[in-house]
DNA sequence: GTCATATATTACTAAAACAGAATATGTAAA
DNA sequence: TTTACATATTCTGTTTTAGTAATATATGAC
């Protein structure tokens, strides 16, 4: 029961619901999904924690950077199911649209090291 | 977005997944559901408001009695998705095999009218 | 009509969630 | 080892949520 609820959170902000749409086509930095949610970096990082705890994401370090990606669910059926349902959900929505659209221009190079 | 937004959050808290599983066994009047869950009548009535808004439950009035019922998500397909996967997720949680088990114990006319 | 009963709504309180500012941590470069 | 930068954590204020108590509404019996 734990476990669901967890994921039924972390799916229940609109915030983390993009950044698992924007998952879907690449892997990002803290940086970039930042820049492409305009909050806090340290809004950022508490929504990737919180939906890391619930199991649908992961990352992996590359020296500064920190690369965040989306699981394959295998540890859980609850994020197995959502994460695959979530492929085609939402693509109509138009935050989500718009979201993607811009996806391509949001690149670490242009944002950090300044 | 607000839609999937709703349906997350409805499915977020303990007691609102124990009432979808148990109106998967039969439907309920508010005072059944209140002596399973244990808590005040109005916290039920507002945990199923949420659930209406949601399309995740629906109500038919019988005299006094309100009879709550699963949806069948013909209206929205996370509803769908979800209700149909919660059909067999959560089977084996302790807490749910036990109330599922106490289920046919709780009935109306025990509880009300009194 | 009055009364009893099932449910809904309101008012209020305590806990949890989300945000930003400030600070800490860790890594790479100089 | 000092410095810069990307990210994480802590602190604090605000909003949302879940609960109860009290009250209102609605229906059926009388």
């Amino acid at each position: 029961m734990k476990a669901f609820i967890k994921v039924m959170k972390a799916l229940s902000d609109p915030n983390r619901v993009k950044i698992i749409k924007m998952l879907q086509h690449k892997m990002m930095c803290v940086c970039e999904i930042q820049k492409a949610l305009q909050v806090s970096q340290p809004a950022v990082s508490k929504h990737l924690k919180l939906l890391e705890d619930a199991g649908l994401v992961s990352f992996r370090k590359d020296g500064l950077w920190v690369n965040y990606h989306l699981t394959d669910g295998s540890e859980s059926p609850y994020v197995a199911s959502l994460l695959g349902n979530l492929r085609h959900w939402m693509e109509d929505d138009p935050q989500i649209a718009d979201l993607i659209e811009k996806l391509p221009t949001i690149r670490r190079e242009d944002i950090c090291k300044r």
